[in-house]
DNA sequence: CATGAATGAGAGTTCATTCAT
DNA sequence: AATGAATGAACTCTCATTCAT
């Protein structure tokens, strides 16, 4: 976490930092983003760097979380406004709105790219574990809510289910590279079994 | 990949290099093995190093492709002699081996924790990219076979089925580092989710 | 060029790393000279060298071409005391003057051995660049006045007499080596010729 | 000087090797051509290259005086082919032939710049010693034969004017460089003063 | 004479962090 | 709190040469 000097700095210059930060992160791999290079893009000296964060990766940490916070917000958001949809509807909306928020400019699709494939793996754990739950949160509510709806059965692992909702999404950037085209699809393909795994039987 | 000059060293001394880098990977992170604990454990001069790899990445590549073309053929050799089981019987039967074949000595055991979580992500990439193929072959084969002998469906997508369960079980290590006991309890309540998902609906 | 913090330090700190390096590169070949001896001639930590300096080239550049610049200061003054002599006469006067200049001492004969036949010729090169323009500009004005004077023709291009001269000059050491006695005898008959080739001929 | 084992060789193998080491020489900075280079180059292995050669330098010095000595031959015999010519004329048309020489292809043109800016000054020194007598020697005659023909003077250095030549046309480079247009009028200009410098004077 | 793997000293450079001002 | 020079441990990798086969 930054230190209290960051965050009783004014306003402007915080957002420089952050601004520069993200600048850095998006652009060069994590090892190359030196404190020096931070220091040069945010304009301040060095030695104020060190005043307001522990090192480079609780620099690297507080922006990260900050954008995964900011991503469950908007999902939260649309989760309110989507109303009387099928479940896999409901998901392929969400993920919708994810990509949206995470490709609105270039600086945020670096940073995307850099932080599923390039950063250390500890600080993405770390990160990961902030967020998640959040995450975990929702999808929990969503399919409750369609236990209770009656459309759901009500005697698989919620749990279980969410894991392997989340497991995928976080992997799916991987088969993403290698097949654009066909990655809509295979977000519905996953839905369908799921669904219907977790659907009551018609003949039941 | 190791030059050609590694591989046609005596078996002893491969097996020395191998057995060196296993044991530094196994119990440092990889940004603490340097190249000369390295050449120090397996008893190589440095020049020697540079002439059998590339760098340390290229050992890193080579132990891990290793492990997991191993891993693969223990897995292959399993399913050979399971028979008539039920497709999440199997499935456990089957992790259960690969949990065998993880965690068979201290030194494997701190490997598959420093690859999972603090190798350099390029570095597992490009590592799985060549060990899952085969992984994601066997998935396909298993529930091909349960969809010719009529217990599976035959309207949903194989792949992304496989895609669920290959990305499930490369993310289960950081949920079970959490819930640690029931860890069985979910990958059941994941495979009967799936389970049914795929499965033939009773009533129809 | 230096960095600022170089420039920035105190003059103590700043004399102490020019007197080590002069002495490094006086009594060792250029790439037998280690960061690490300058380092440990001039009692400063290796991180600050580079601090200072881009890298050894920055610095062997620095210290030379501030040699030369003192030199040609050197030689402007002599051209400002020397008055009403032959041509020749003020040449044999100035290379004798630069002569004394560059073997005040041991560790300037060494330098100047160095520089002239084992430095890297890319060095050399970019000093001399840097440094000659003055020496040129020099002879310029003594031919040119020796123009005005009458003495000289003024249908000869001034820059091709100029260039005649300081190719000689700094090839003399390389004829020098062989036949050390007749050097000063060398330089006169060299004078002679160009004197002759630039006097205006007695019977016109 | 390369060992017996080289000139022992087919000459099909040693005219690979010298065609090896001229493009490795032309194409890379000296510092950059490493053994291994010409080993691939050449198409030899590496235990022979040092069964032919003493090491780099050796195979280096080979090359090059073996290029100079060509080129005196071929000054030589323009010599030979020059008559009744003005001094001056003599030497523009020996220059041309030179450069002629020089530049007759990339390599060729690769070489030269290496030689002149790039090796180490020890390596041009030794090999300038070693095919300089003979330009010197040219130049030596050419001069007395202006001198027996009553054209020059008799009571200047030769040596000196030699030296003045040889001096200027090594440097003549580094000023063509900058100046490429009027390098030719440069050494029509050099000539003049040098011409004039030498001659009989008209009215004594 | 041919071969090509073996060798290891050592070089330059980086960079996160500290700390005196 | 702001500053930015000071620090030095630690890193990877090269490459000419040798020598056993």
């Amino acid at each position: 976490m930054p230190k209290d000097t960051f965050f009783n700095l004014p306003q402007e210059k915080k957002n420089r930092i952050i601004k520069a930060a993200k600048e850095a992160f998006s652009k060069k791999h994590y090892n190359e983003v030196s404190i020096d290079l931070i220091v040069k893009l945010s304009e301040i000296p060095k030695g104020s760097f060190y005043q307001y964060f522990i090192n480079k990766d609780d620099l690297f940490k507080y922006v990260f979380r900050d954008i995964g916070i900011d991503k469950n917000k908007v999902l939260l958001d649309e989760i309110g406004k989507s109303k009387n949809l099928k479940f896999s509807q409901l998901i392929v909306q969400l993920i919708a709105r994810s990509n949206q928020f995470e490709n609105q400019d270039e600086i945020m699709i670096g940073l995307k790219k850099r932080f599923l494939n390039e950063c250390p793996q500890e600080l993405r754990n770390e990160i990961l574990e902030d967020v998640m739950p959040q995450t975990v949160d929702f999808f929990e509510k969503i399919i409750s809510k369609y236990i209770e709806s009656g459309e759901f059965r009500d005697d698989f692992n919620v749990k279980a289910a969410v894991f392997i909702f989340t497991s995928s999404l976080l992997n799916i950037d991987k088969y993403k590279l290698e097949n654009e085209n066909d990655y809509g699809e295979l977000l519905k393909d996953i839905c369908d079994i799921l669904e219907i795994g977790m659907k009551k039987q018609k003949g039941v």
